[in-house]
DNA sequence: GATTGTGAATCCATTCACAGCG
DNA sequence: CGCTGTGAATGGATTCACAATC
């Protein structure tokens, strides 16, 4: 690590927080904001663990990553953790997000409350279906795959939901990509190809489901051997 | 390796698989079936970790884990391979499905045909408001949550999708468990508290975007900066 | 010759346990 | 004394590289 460079910065080091902590930056913030809605004002690293689902040690390492200051043998501040965890995480900038599919489950995301509550509007629809181009969905007009370059350039997009079906999800890529979009969050199953400057994360909800179908059949075969899990 | 019969065996060691790898088989299978429409009848890992998006290595080490026999020289069979792994992933089985929660992701999920194409039926809708319950949706009857029990118990339903709000979700959780349901998975956002026999996944699809905003606040920073990755 | 299967090496993540501090 | 922050220990997962095998 030849960083020579210096710690002028806003909270922390910048990009060698490893990513199964970055994972878990967002159920931390999550919930702190619900122990904030309850008016705590600190909260110790086992009370936050229990709330976000994990052990007390692995938060207060993951808090240590970003160089957050809690308070020894009192806790850490409720709300200036949440503006830490927000800083790092980047969404005290405004993200802008395309929503690429207007089926079923683009449907379902785009009037997804969630999103709003959580800092993210879906800004911008984008279909081919002649049935569901110049449609108004959730306060948004539904527009053809066309036009996306211009109105991703326009809007300042950078990052993109893909729920379209798996075979038109590689040419939406690419063209997100060519439009300037840096991050796909992709829905459709199927691997995507993209340049390594670009984040792709999937969900894939098929795959979700095999995983607990696995379970179920391990535990229904350990019903044979008396293992306790 | 003890096993004695390479095909009429169910397999391999039943539950010492590593997650990461149960993780995976799920892609391997989708690849392979695409391999085997496209009229493939074997496969070499470098090509089927390349169309599942995995390294090669990576592949021969996690088919390694549930003794598959490829053959030195050619490749797997990918008719006897694809068998193989929904095998393992109990997929041979038929799985019934309850979904909690006709909300629009509910009702998203309820139509999505992704599931029925990779062997999950979803068999059972359940909602508490009375606009909902009673109408019917892809098929099916949207049915008031104090039916749970009986209906879960008459399908025998072990896994379920709980689509509620998260003020909700614990207390259905808690009704599932009580009818017998062993496996969930989770789409509101926040902790559920289930036995330790119970496997639950979680899928947050505003935190998917928030690890997606991390990235875009790094790739920013990183203009200043002429750091390789 | 080609490709698998796998020990060995490496890397990353989790957990432990306690020193350091408020 | 209580609780954080962290070095050290452990445990997994990934990658390497090559011997075994077809």
């Amino acid at each position: 690590m030849p960083t020579g460079d210096p710690r002028a910065n806003p909270t922390a080091d910048p990009r060698d927080i490893p990513d199964a902590t970055v994972a878990r930056l967002p159920e931390y913030l999550h919930a702190l904001h619900t122990l904030a809605e309850a008016g705590l004002s600190t909260v110790s690293s086992e009370a936050l663990a229990a709330a976000a689902g994990v052990n007390s040690a692995k938060l207060r390492k993951d808090l240590s990553q970003l160089g957050s200051y809690g308070i020894r043998g009192v806790g850490y501040d409720v709300v200036m953790l949440k503006q830490q965890i927000s800083d790092v995480l980047g969404l005290t900038r405004h993200h802008s997000v395309a929503l690429v599919g207007v089926g079923h489950l683009g449907q379902a995301l785009a009037g997804y409350a969630g999103f709003a509550n959580r800092g993210f509007a879906i800004s911008a629809l984008f279909d081919i279906s002649s049935e569901r181009v110049g449609t108004m969905l959730g306060g948004l007009l539904v527009r053809h795959l066309d036009e996306l370059p211009t109105v991703v350039a326009a809007e300042r997009i950078s990052i993109a939901m893909i729920t379209t079906p798996p075979l038109a999800a590689q040419r939406v890529a690419d063209s997100l990509v060519k439009a300037g979009v840096t991050s796909i969050l992709n829905f459709a199953p199927c691997v995507l190809d993209v340049p390594g400057n670009v984040d792709v994360r999937k969900v894939d909800l098929a795959v979700e489901l095999q995983i607990l179908s696995f379970h179920e059949h391990r535990k229904s075969q350990g019903l044979n051997e008396k293992e306790a899990v």
